[in-house]
RNA sequence: GGGCGGUUAGCUCAGCGGUAGAGCAUCGGUCUUACAAACCGGGGGCCACUGGUUCGAACCCAGUACCGCCCACCA
């Protein structure tokens, strides 16, 4: 007898599997099939896993546990990422508690002390990810500032450099006054506020008049050089030309007439500001204007503001100029107003457009192919949708700024010599090489985090060496990631990959479910609405967790998934009760297997309809997983193995076999029984590993097989011959007989303890054979302790009658009966018939029916009415006989 | 201003042209020797709204409302 606790503990299970898989190196790949290969979305450095993560690579170890239980050759590449502002941010909180800047430090202090921390605390995504229980690939774990990995950022700069695709240029970009950097348009959010648009009267040199403009930003007057109008608008056309006297500033600037001013907008006319604001800066270029920054790069006025507004924050500065100008009765009206603003991704500070030198990307010519290759459906996007998402962005796309102020990252490969010449060289070395004697000094800035990230596959697998992994796993078989980077980092990886392999990176590309708390809203720890999947597996084991949010993993739909206490466990409690049934039918199955031997996993042929039933329902799961699995349906797979699991195994097929399978002599027959069961068992561990791999493992440990250890026992096979309609048709009729002599005993509150009598009137061959083979099993499941079978059910007094399956059928109650409660279910049980009955005969009735819908719709819709006529009249008799009562 | 999702039982969600489904919750009954984290049975839904297509619509089409995302330089 093996001896199993009532209840699955995954704790101990969890601790003991993941260092033997890891060791016994089954996460290296090995397969001697095709190749599969995933490099996962490498979390932050700084990170600690969140729920969206869990999903993430919970899915991402579902394929690839999947694939290599199929023979594939499987390889799964960890890593994470430096996440430049975000460390950067992470290093400095820690300097400002102990009363420092990094300036304090000074550059190099700084990144040491980065690295330092990263090698003291970076791990621990990745421990969670291990306690999650993904099979990555350790010894070939990768980070986005490793040796080689540098490498790979700085050929991707030189080439990119060579090939002219990378430029340096002075426009106005997105300045984050908080971070102290430039930061990209996509790392821009857009929010509508409640604001106010204030009418600003600008005095005309001579005195002639004035011109209202309108603004949300007040304080960026003060950098002004020019007012526009549309060239057509007649209110202008005396006008254009004239000088204005700035307020508060006194400069003289010209009325231009641009396109830029929309005539339906306020007065018609605009404020210029070259130096804060992207068309400003256009139309300044278009017209020469000079371009004043007024605004600095911590957000505060700049001298050039005058010295009234000097050194203060701009939003004090904007306060000021309002109380300056309505002094000075300025201020035509102000007027309340949605305020487009533009936030820091990172930092939610109100971004700055800030006149700035900085490094592009060109990004059109790299665009294109990457537009053809999902044009072509070389690269798939899971669901479809994203690819619409995907070609508008590309098709629109603009340059890229990838030079960032900060101290954390590649430092940007580019050294100017005393003579103000660029050199952009792999290394100093190749740079000094280069400058030929000269003295040269490096660019101050770093990349874009999302500049490395997006040489990911290629990097990870060895570029820009040529080694074997690249030759072997590129291009990879599926990025598993979130939408929200379908920009910032898929965009890029296709176009990086395309231009240095000449090949896509990923066939598919399966944009997952985005967690939501309760209220709708995507769960993160900044809004603090996030659940700890930590605390999860604390709780309930990571399989719980796993198949929680899997079951729920439809194709790219939104997963709601409560935060708050009560809801949460809900949700899982779900999950972690599957896994104890899955370890309580497995006990059953040990205990019964004792010391018997000749036990192994393997199906013996049986006519019993059990039997046949049941390996017909593995057969059918087996197809729906994988298909499910195949095309990313990764909550039908779990759907799926759920209901085979819990209701055609568990309930049905333990309880009909149960009485020759813990039989206490064992016979050949037992013996037989013994090994379907436990081959069914073991088929059902499988198909449900690579989703909840511990329990699963721990299982299969304890069972007869032939193997190391589950996860690379190969993945059930369907087979057209286990296919047996007339097995499940069959069964269907013992469930509904079976169910209905509850239904009965239940709704006539007869007690459990008390053995029935049934009897069943039919004079149907095929349904006398069925209650013959399964009398016995009809007579445990249903508590039943006598049938008597015959043509036509005799007239019975004091019998609860019922039809079932064309059969009709009697529970004799003698003097128990209660004629009004019988009534009462007779009366229910027919008007249920009568209304279908009812819609049935309507549509009969219905000439266009008869005539336009296909014939077996016809045909089956006429034998269901036929049916149904039958029941009901059999009903109606046993009504009348009760009545006589 | 464009675009994309969603709206189905109290809750979380499947279903996407031929009799409304699951899990949880709820009600009734069970400590029936694998499992009370369980077992057995029941109740509960004008499938957001309005039109249209169809013999037939939760499902297809058009529009409306609400919720949520994404994109966009209108001061």
């Amino acid at each position: 007898m093996t001896e199993l606790s009532k209840a699955y503990e995954p704790h101990s299970v969890e601790e003991k599997w993941y260092p033997v898989w890891n060791s016994r190196g089954y996460f290296k790949p090995g397969g001697t099939g095709p190749k599969y290969c995933i490099t996962i979305p490498p979390p932050n450095v700084t990170g600690s896993l969140h729920i969206g993560h869990a999903l993430c690579y919970s899915i991402q170890d579902v394929l690839i546990r999947w694939k290599r239980m199929q023979g594939f050759d499987t390889l799964c590449v960890p890593g994470t990422d430096h996440a430049g502002i975000a460390t950067q941010n992470v290093i400095e909180k820690q300097l400002k508690n102990e009363g420092l800047t990094r300036h304090d430090l000074g550059r190099e202090a700084f990144v040491n002390r980065t690295w330092q921390w990263i090698h003291e605390t970076g791990g621990v995504i990745l421990s969670q990810l291990q306690r999650l229980g993904c099979s990555f690939e350790w010894d070939r774990l990768r980070f986005t500032m490793d040796e080689g990995y540098v490498d790979a950022v700085m050929e991707c700069f030189v080439e990119w450099w060579e090939a002219g695709l990378i430029y340096r240029g002075k426009r106005v970009i997105n300045w984050c006054p908080r971070c102290r950097t430039a930061i990209s348009d996509i790392e821009v959010s857009h929010e509508d506020r409640p604001g106010k648009l204030y009418h600003i009267r600008y005095p005309f040199e001579d005195g002639s008049g004035i011109v209202v403009v309108a603004t949300t930003r007040p304080e960026t007057m003060l950098g002004d050089t020019a007012v526009a109008a549309n060239p057509a608008d007649p209110r202008y056309q005396k006008v254009f030309g004239k000088v204005i006297s700035l307020p508060l500033v006194g400069r003289r600037i010209p009325l231009i007439a641009d396109d830029y001013a929309k005539p339906e907008f306020g007065s018609g006319a605009v404020k210029v500001t070259p130096a804060h604001d992207v068309n400003d800066f256009e139309a300044g270029m278009r017209h020469n204007l000079a371009k004043i920054v007024v605004i600095d790069e911590g957000g505060s006025m700049t001298a050039d503001a005058g010295e009234r507004y000097a050194g203060l924050d701009r939003f004090e500065a904007r306060e000021r100029v309002l109380e300056d100008l309505t002094a000075q009765g300025l201020i035509e009206k102000i007027e309340d107003y949605t305020v487009p603003e533009a936030t820091c991704d990172r930092c939610h500070t109100v971004i700055e457009p800030l006149l700035s030198e900085q490094w592009f990307v060109r990004m059109k010519d790299l665009a294109q192919p990457a537009i053809d290759v999902v044009k072509q459906g070389r690269v798939k996007f899971v669901p479809e949708r994203y690819e619409k998402i995907y070609l508008d962005w590309m098709e629109n796309i603009r340059d890229w700024t990838i030079s960032r102020q900060l101290w954390w990252g590649h430092r940007i490969p580019v050294w100017t010599t005393e003579d103000g010449e660029y050199i952009v060289a792999r290394s100093e070395s190749e740079a000094l090489k280069k400058a030929g004697g000269r003295s040269i000094k490096q660019d101050e800035d770093v990349l874009d985090t999302w500049f490395s990230s997006g040489l990911w596959p290629q990097a990870v697998l060895g570029w820009p060496k040529q080694t074997p992994d690249l030759e072997r796993y590129y291009p990879t078989s599926v990025l598993t990631t979130a939408r929200d980077i379908i920009y910032l980092w898929v965009s890029r990886m296709i176009m990086s990959g395309l231009y240095f392999m000449k090949d896509i990176p990923f066939d598919d590309v399966y944009i997952y479910a985005t967690v939501l708390d309760e209220q709708g809203r995507r769960q993160s720890k900044s809004l603090g609405t996030g659940v700890d999947p930590i605390d999860v597996i604390r709780l309930y084991g990571a399989d719980a967790l796993r198949f929680a949010l899997l079951v729920r993993a439809a194709r790219g739909q939104d997963i709601r998934f409560a935060a708050i206490e009560k809801d949460r466990q809900l949700q899982v409690e779900e999950a972690r009760n599957f896994a104890n049934k899955i370890w309580n039918a497995s006990r059953f199955v040990l205990m019964n297997l004792g010391d018997a031997s000749g036990i192994e996993s393997r199906w013996v042929p049986s006519d019993a309809l059990a039997d046949r039933w049941i390996l017909a329902e593995l057969n059918a799961a087996i197809e729906q997983v994988t298909s499910a699995l195949d095309e990313y349906r990764l909550n039908d797979a779990a759907q799926t193995i759920y209901h085979f699991f819990w209701d055609s195994f568990c309930d049905w097929y333990i309880e009909l076999t149960k009485s020759v399978v813990s039989s206490r002599e064992v016979s050949d027959e037992v013996r037989a029984a013994l090994c379907r069961i436990v081959y069914v068992l073991e088929t059902s561990l499988r198909l449900l590993h690579p989703l909840m791999p511990y329990i699963t493992e721990e299982i299969w440990q304890q069972l007869p097989h032939k193997g190391d250890s589950i996860m690379v026992a190969p993945w059930p096979q369907s087979a057209s011959a286990f296919e047996d309609q007339t097995a499940r048709a069959r069964m269907e009729t013992l469930i509904a007989l079976i169910t209905k002599v509850r239904n009965i005993r239940s709704e006539m509150n007869i007690p459990v303890q008390s053995r029935l009598k049934l009897w069943i009137g039919t004079a149907d061959a095929e349904s006398k054979d069925l209650l013959n083979e399964s009398s016995d099993q009809i007579k445990r499941l249903a508590r039943v302790e006598e049938i008597t079978i015959s043509d036509v059910l005799p007239e019975t007094h004091g019998a609860a009658r019922d039809v079932v399956a064309g059969m009709d059928i009697a529970v004799p109650l003698g003097g128990l009966i209660d004629f009004n409660k019988e009534r009462e279910r007779i009366v229910k049980e027919k008007t249920k018939k009568e209304n279908e009955a009812r819609s049935l005969a309507g549509r009969l009735d219905n000439i266009s029916f008869m005539e336009r819908a296909p014939r077996e719709v016809v045909q089956e819709t006429r034998s269901r009415h036929e049916e149904l006529i039958a029941e009901i009249e059999k009903l109606q008799n046993t009504l009348v006989s009760l009545g006589a009562n």
